[in-house]
RNA sequence: GAGCGCGUAGCUCAGUGGUAGAGCAUUUCCCUUUUAAGGAAAGGGUCGAUGGUUCGAUCCCAUCCGCGCUCACCA
């Protein structure tokens, strides 16, 4: 046997797998060689077949999908990153080899030199005059078959479609589920088309800390660890916002980070442990700038990734072309409840939220039941890309007090299909108001809100130094594929989605 | 964290208080344009784990593990 594992543990299929591995060597066959050169792809073989065009000689490589054997003939469907096509072997031509094709699997990896033809049933095909196996499998792969309709509909039968499996094994759910590879292509799409806009908007990509001795920038707990040398507590970073703002405060104009933030709290539908954000900032500007800014961005991604600026999700078209709703927080409460909180104080609010059934707390803030409210009753119903606007500034540590009414801030969420988008302010640059925010959060973090923020003296320094007025965005990248793929899951937009351990 | 549900062959799933079935996959045979190929035969399971009830448990009960959904938490 070829390896440690105690062969009375596998089962049947992989033992006859390896049984062939034996055979393969005795014959002189290398179960793994090092390369093939390769010329062509499945699909852009079937999309340009030109049936009166002479013999065209082709190379494909690819995972063995199905084999229907027929005597002295066999045919074989091959996957390669594109899709699938199938070959064609005959053994008169073949000889030997076309009985070594007995000693392969679903699953394993071969390299194919033939021509094109076309079957009587008009399939594009590869006749093959030799193939090579590239890598034996030595695991069974769930076989999924598919029918395909003379429209070109496909139906796929027995599909693999135990979550935990399709998560824990991604390689496989990959391998044999045919659309999971389109949400990632997708989700890449999205992230380069995000990219391109920003360079193109002159902003810098930058990269700062995940590793950081405090941890700010948003309200959550951190993961921490643990430096040996320093022999010092280090926390995951749960935003990068810190320390953009410190290169602003150092002169850049503009810049913006892509990244993993890493939040130690719940997993959910809508939460993984590490998430990706792209967050901004650009200097001089305030949060109407932003908006704006972020409603082209969005439209521009879409448009790119969709040839046109409108998805379906369930029963809701949505249309992302600009200029999206805007609706400050109070008229929003206004609409969706019929009460008027403006001028309304907490016991007021308070007897208001006891009306309209609201979850609250013990002890709850002005601003932070102003939210609870507009959380339950107003969010849900934001199914066309809507930004509200003002938030109460107990919930917006980070934001610069709104210019001309008391108590909010220049804060700004974007929202589509009932979920958080984005999130923006104009940015907090007095140090003597961060400060006192802060403390304010110190004092809630000693009551027992983890979540609070921490005191951060050397950003506040930072501040002190000066920062220009600035406008920062943040974007949930996870959710903005979800909604752009029709994902019901986090898990189902992250390759590796996090997971308890197997045992 | 709470509630509900699930865990049976490699995969997708039935099922029963008397130690199990199907389809695909696998093995053998037939088949030189098939395609969810077809035909014939065969093999494959500590029914998630541990206890308990019972003459007897995969099934009933308890605990645990893992997963899913919903809710709570989490901008």
């Amino acid at each position: 046997m070829t390896d440690n594992i105690p062969i009375d543990d596998l089962n049947d299929l992989m033992k006859r797998r390896r049984e062939e591995l034996d055979e393969l060597l005795k014959k002189g066959i290398n179960p793994y060689p090092h390369n093939f050169e390769r010329t062509d792809f499945s699909a852009d073989l079937i999309k340009n077949y030109d049936e009166n065009s002479p013999k065209q000689n082709v190379k494909i490589a690819g995972r063995i999908m199905s084999v229907r054997k027929m005597g002295k003939t066999l045919f074989s469907h091959i996957q390669d990153s594109k899709g699938r096509i199938q070959i064609y072997l005959k053994k008169d031509e073949m000889g030997d080899s076309f009985e070594n094709y007995h000693l392969l699997d679903i699953g394993d990896i071969i390299g194919v030199d033939g021509y094109l033809f076309k079957t009587k049933t008009g399939e594009v095909s590869i006749h093959a005059q030799k193939y090579i196996l590239l890598s034996k499998s030595l695991r069974p792969l769930p076989i999924v078959k598919e029918k395909i309709d003379e429209a070109g509909n496909k139906t796929f039968f027995d599909p693999f479609s135990d979550k935990e499996l399709r998560y824990r094994q991604r390689y496989v759910d990959l391998a044999v589920n045919e659309n999971v590879k389109e949400v990632f292509l997708k989700r890449t799409a999205i992230i380069t088309a995000m990219r391109e806009y920003l360079n193109s908007q002159n902003c810098i990509e930058v990269e700062t800390p995940v590793l950081q001795p405090l941890y700010g920038g948003a309200a959550a707990r951190p993961f921490v660890t643990h430096h040996n040398a320093l022999d010092q507590k280090l926390f995951l970073r749960i935003a990068d916002e810190l320390y953009l703002k410190r290169l602003i405060v150092g002169g850049f104009d503009a810049v913006y980070e892509i990244s993993k933030d890493f939040r130690n709290e719940g997993m959910d539908r809508t939460h993984n442990p590490e998430f990706t954000m792209m967050e901004l900032y650009v200097a001089y500007k305030d949060y109407n700038w932003m908006m704006q800014f972020v409603e082209e961005m969005i439209f521009f991604i879409v448009n790119k990734i969709n040839s046109n600026s409108k998805i379906n999700l369930g029963v809701n078209e949505i249309d992302f072309n600009p200029p999206w709703k805007r609706l400050s927080m109070f008229e929003s409460i206004k609409k969706y409840t019929n009460e008027n909180l403006q001028n309304s104080d907490l016991d007021e609010i308070k007897k208001i939220a006891k009306k309209l059934n609201i979850d609250m707390p013990l002890v709850i803030s002005r601003g932070g039941l102003i939210d609870q409210i507009f959380s339950e009753r107003v969010q849900p119903n934001l199914i066309q890309p809507t930004f509200i606007y003002d938030y109460p500034v107990e919930v917006s540590p980070l934001a610069k007090k709104h210019r001309t009414i008391p108590g909010l801030t220049e804060r700004f969420e974007g929202f589509v299909n009932g979920q958080e988008l984005c999130n923006a302010f104009s940015e907090l640059n007095d140090p003597i108001d961060q400060r006192e925010r802060f403390t304010e959060q110190k004092k809630l973090h000693l009551q027992g809100d983890l979540e609070a923020h921490q005191i951060d003296e050397d950003y506040l320094r930072a501040l002190e130094y000066g920062m220009p007025p600035t406008a920062g965005l943040g974007v949930g990248i996870d959710r903005l594929v979800m909604l752009l793929t029709g994902a019901e899951s986090i898990r189902d937009v992250i390759f590796f989605p996090q997971m308890k351990p197997e045992e």
